[in-house]
DNA sequence: CGACACCTGATAGACTGTTACATTATTCGG
DNA sequence: CCGAATAATGTAACAGTCTATCAGGTGTCG
């Protein structure tokens, strides 16, 4: 098991808390690692289950605290239409972000496309409605299911 | 109380069922009435209570078979991060929405964007992604709330 | 009537998330 | 270093959302 990508990309989570004054504390951290290690997304209980795994038992606010703080911090995101969590793909500045979902595999695709984040401030101004905040998530069949749907 | 808009809007929703072979029973026809009622979202507890208002007792269940019936018809929508339902604006011809929720009021504009709707799903394919369904919540201040803002 | 499909009732439980309060850890001023 | 203030964690109980399952009712069609 290689661990270089994964300690990579904690670390890089660490040194951006620090640059914001915020703490990634070993709790958060361990968190943090669990959802990326996921590869896909991981609900809440199911973090809870792997961090039981080390002998601890800690309770559901343990979990969503941990999972609260690094929303806030935009190292990962939630997604709604699956009450479930990802890690952010690119963290390394703040980005309003799409979601394509494999209905079949899974797997999460997080996109960054800023021409759709436009297009969709923009129709909301059109109406008078000042956006915050969007939620964008596509179901469907990513390319790798879509080839192999012929064999299967 | 002026219960013609809300007659006309059951009629509507009946005539559809009707077209299409299926059937708006009295009790998802209570249920599509109290979501069309309530003007905004509503949880499915919330309905619940009202369906219990009538002296009859019924269960978690009964009122989620009938929003499964409605979400089915396109009758309703569900808004994924409210964890609530809304009456479609416009049931009459099948669509993609977008929502527009107000964090203040509550309120909630549907939005009926094909261009976006385009956008969103040229952006899938350029990743190989056969995008089935997707999920627009885009949460902030209505026209309404923004005004008054200042004063209040 | 009998067979079948559909709808409803009702109990229980799974999964997701929160409240409230006690305890521990960390930071900061002196 | 001490103590106060702040932040983070532990713990128990609970609320909200949704589903599984089994049983009973209603309707239609032959």
């Amino acid at each position: 098991m290689r661990k270089s990508e994964l300690n990579r990309f904690l670390d890089q989570a660490q040194a951006m808390c620090d640059e914001r004054g915020v703490r990634l504390t070993a709790q958060r951290r361990e968190v943090l690692g669990i959802i990326h290690a996921a590869g896909q997304p991981i609900g809440a209980y199911e973090i809870l289950e792997r961090m039981r795994q080390g002998g601890r038992k800690p309770a559901p606010p343990t979990v969503y605290r941990a999972l609260e703080f690094l929303l806030q911090e935009h190292l990962i995101h939630k997604l709604e239409t699956l009450h479930a969590y990802v890690a952010c793909s690119h963290p390394d500045h703040p980005h309003a972000s799409q979601f394509l979902i494999c209905s079949q595999c899974g797997e999460v695709d997080e996109l960054e496309s800023a021409g759709l984040d436009g297009t969709l401030s923009d129709l909301a101004r059109t109406r008078g409605f000042r956006p915050q905040s969007h939620t964008v998530e596509v179901s469907g069949t990513c390319a790798e299911c879509a080839q192999g749907k012929s064999a299967g």
